[in-house]
DNA sequence: CATGAATGAGAGTTCATTCAT
DNA sequence: CATGAATGAACTCTCATTCAT
């Protein structure tokens, strides 16, 4: 019962809840939310159903508790990358950092839109969510603004729309969608003139 | 016996099976598919359980008609507005149509997207429905050869990827998202170089 | 509305009547009472469902029509063969009789032995057919007694369960059980000692 | 987590699938497999639905379990009287475990006959029940064979019907059918000449 | 006379969740 | 801390039966 003992069993149980996540990620996305049950995911994890409750309070808590887990490293890529007064570097950064990070995270991506677009399955992350999508959002504003966009608020709802789709039409076929040509289409497009 | 009676019957399960649909497309855009049962549906529609199986073999065969069905018009506004040879013209009409047409089946594109993303729900749509995309596709393609575009396939693959990322960012905030000012831009962006 | 046309759809009436029984005999004997809807034997027989509760009160009635219209037959197979004080040569019929009337009737074992297995089926049919199994019983009875057999009733009731069991083989597997030497077998044995 | 404790509920389990057995068991002699229901079965052994598909992962799986279970126990009372080159003795023997058996296995008897007539229930049984049922039918022929049948496998064919059809009466109707004076019948008839 | 649309009860099965051990 | 037996509600689907036409 030393210190040390219990803040060994914390890191335990960090590493245990992280591995059972990474199960449920890769069962979310192979099979959809519903399709996928906590015995399948306990039994990927290599516990019990039971634990399952011990670290996740419902099925929801569980799905909720994965995708914001994420989504947080998701929307700090570009706060990552653009400071304050994003220059054009910063901008190709960005895209770069956010076409390497979706081939990273494929499985997190199908549940991802998933969620979006049911809002009835999860409508309370709207909150957290917004919040920092809304940073983010900002942020690439301030870019458009600095390069004299005329209007920089549509201009990043356009770019990250169309981030949205190509990802989108990515995660539906991988292996033929031309990821890196788009990237390269859409730097040429915002940097080049 | 006699035929109008016939026909009246067969006018009024016509009608019948429309209402069922309707109720169907609502529910699944609301809750999505797994997560709406087939008494919602029955009941939403004002019949019996049972019934709907005379009108849908399957609760699969239900989603299946009721996208199919809608599929074909989505598809066929390219055909509708784009000919052989499509010149500036027709490519404004294709947008306009599109970005109309949406505004009209918010419902059926929350479904639209849940089928192309959720991965089991419905692999069975690819062939009939990758024919249908495969023609509209090339008609696009078929414009920007016209136009004198570098990579045609590549370009049409980034216009259906950005109308896809609109069309998700519209129907996940219908009121918020400036729907005619993208069109707008696509239409300057295209047509103006 | 002439007397004549009364009886023409009497007539009609009772040979609608045999053909959806046939149907039901069928289709009964193929996938067994509770596998077999009353859709399918409607249909099979080329008529409506609903037609069908005119000529019969309901499922049940209809398999209690079915096996007491035939089981009828085949106890007066007895009766035919075996006068009040019968002959080996009437025993001889009897026996052949019984063997030949199996042949043609498999459909209907199949579901007799069903029947007469699951009492809770059809439980109410132990008084009506109990006085023709009883009468074809006192028959055979009887000829054991003129042999001189030392307990008649108890080598009728042999016999029986003999025919019963052979039977049964029989349908389970109608080509390759041996069912003519089994008959043989059966004469031999009373008729040559 | 001691061993003792894991052995307990092993037991449990054990004993819970009997208990669940049984129930089935009754219900399926009494009803027929059909008319049987999965819910019917678990109020009768206590528990809840649910839980019966923890301990069968079907309904079918659970006949096929109740059947082969006992199945094997029936063939191998021939197995078990009948050494390789039986006698007299042995034969009598086989022929009197027989018919003790049946009197104790009045409800399981029902099923099998009802699984063995009913067409579409379980073909599936035949393999693993045709080799046992094979192996038991040589036994018997052999003993035939030593002891000069003409025709041993005729012999054994007509010899396993009657006995079919006797248990098949007996459990029609198991206080009036005279099993001990069949029994005595049978041994006479193949003894005594 | 004949139809089949409509019902409603009930079937087999699954699964999130709880809790005694 | 960890298990998985147990529950109960919900699911999809079937079908005997009725009845307006």
């Amino acid at each position: 019962m030393s210190p040390r003992s219990t803040s060994q069993i914390k890191a335990l149980k960090v590493e245990k809840r992280a591995l059972i996540m990474k199960a449920g990620l890769q069962l979310f996305a192979k099979n959809g939310y519903q399709a996928t049950s906590i015995a399948m995911i306990a039994s990927e994890a290599g516990i019990s159903k039971g634990l399952m409750y011990t670290y996740f309070k419902s099925k929801e808590e569980f799905l909720r508790a994965l995708v914001l887990n994420t989504i947080e490293e998701m929307f700090s890529l570009v706060e990552n990358t653009l400071s304050e007064s994003p220059d054009d570097k910063e901008f190709e950064s960005m895209i770069n950092a956010n076409f390497k990070w979706i081939e990273k995270n494929e499985d997190f991506l199908r549940i991802y839109f998933g969620v979006v677009l049911q809002p009835n399955i999860l409508r309370i992350f709207e909150t957290e969510f917004g919040e920092k999508a809304q940073e983010a959002f900002l942020r690439i504003s301030k870019y458009f603004e600095i390069r004299n966009f005329e209007n920089p608020l549509l201009e990043t709802r356009y770019l990250t729309s169309l981030l949205d789709g190509l990802f989108m039409n990515y995660i539906v076929d991988p292996d033929g969608f031309p990821l890196q040509e788009m990237k390269k289409k859409i730097l040429n497009q915002y940097l080049n003139n």
